[in-house]
DNA sequence: CTCAGTGTTCAGTG
DNA sequence: TCACTGAACACTGA
């Protein structure tokens, strides 16, 4: 379930339960597709006796900063999450490696369909896929005029330039969504067509729902009620937002996208 | 049984 | 070469 907001909630459970610990054990599913350029074998032999100094997350990749390189970095695909639990017979379906800390903590990665990746990389900020990402919303979003010429150069829908993670990293279906039914702009509009008001009021929403969604840990509960969030899933066409506006249902740059066309001219 | 889906990649096109 | 589009990938759940 990954998006920023759902990476940045695993960070954190990440660093508060291995930060600090010793890696005992590693257990890792035979899997060749989730494991990416490194055999699980290999992985888990990596990884054991190995001390954890951080964890660090870039879009919505993670990686763990350990006391020795090769690090593990990790992205989920379509869904999967990280577990914490106290006993193996507690270990999640769907999990693809699973590390024993010397607290005593067991701590998993789950992965049911299989789009999600786990790498070993020396260095995996500066190589690939994490060192083509563009700017993330909430390390380094670019000031307004930055902004506005990033847009001005792509011919593209606003709505898949969102999505392009070599330009927004972190950014989702949902999140492009919502930042352009806050910003009151229609999402078939190209990037380049849109005034310096506009991409501004992209650039400043996009912040906002980012900082609001990490604010509450990524709890779907605890987002705003007026957010289309709550309203565009079952594509029907009778789906309204919270304030009785009609919601429209259209594939653009591939993904469904739910937008409000009272309010997004 | 069919199909959409909170994502990424890559072949094909202009 | 660049920018962009659409299909493929793997699997679940409606």
């Amino acid at each position: 379930m990954p998006e920023l907001p759902e990476a940045e909630a695993a960070r954190r459970l990440a660093h508060r339960t291995l930060v600090g610990t010793r890696i005992e054990a590693v257990r890792t599913a035979d899997d060749r597709i989730v494991f990416c350029g490194v055999s699980p074998r290999a992985f888990a032999a990596r990884l054991r006796g190995r001390r954890v100094i951080s964890t660090r997350r870039r879009g919505k990749y993670i990686w763990f900063v350990l006391d020795k390189r090769p690090w593990p970095s990790m992205h989920f695909g379509m869904g999967g999450h990280f577990f914490v639990y106290q006993k193996p017979s507690d270990r999640p379906p769907y999990w693809k490696m699973e590390l024993l800390t010397d607290r005593g903590d067991y701590f998993a990665m789950t992965n049911p369909r299989r789009l999600g990746r786990i790498r070993l990389q020396d260095d995996p900020e500066h190589e690939p896929p994490i060192s083509l990402l563009g700017f993330d919303p909430l390390l380094d979003l670019p000031p307004v005029w930055t902004f506005c010429e990033l847009l001005a150069r792509r011919r593209a829908p606003i709505k898949a330039v969102l999505l392009d993670q070599s330009f927004a990293a972190g950014v989702g279906n949902w999140i492009a969504d919502e930042v352009l039914y806050q910003a009151r702009i229609d999402p078939r509009r190209l990037a380049v067509d849109l005034t310096p008001a506009e991409a501004r009021r992209v650039r400043n929403v996009l912040r906002q729902v980012v900082r609001k969604a990490v604010a509450v840990d990524a709890d779907k509960d605890r987002f705003p009620r007026e957010w289309l969030f709550h309203h565009r899933w079952g594509r029907n066409s009778r789906a309204v937002t919270a304030r009785g506006e009609r919601i429209a249902h259209t594939v653009i740059g591939g993904r469904t996208t739910a937008w409000v066309p009272a309010v997004q001219k």
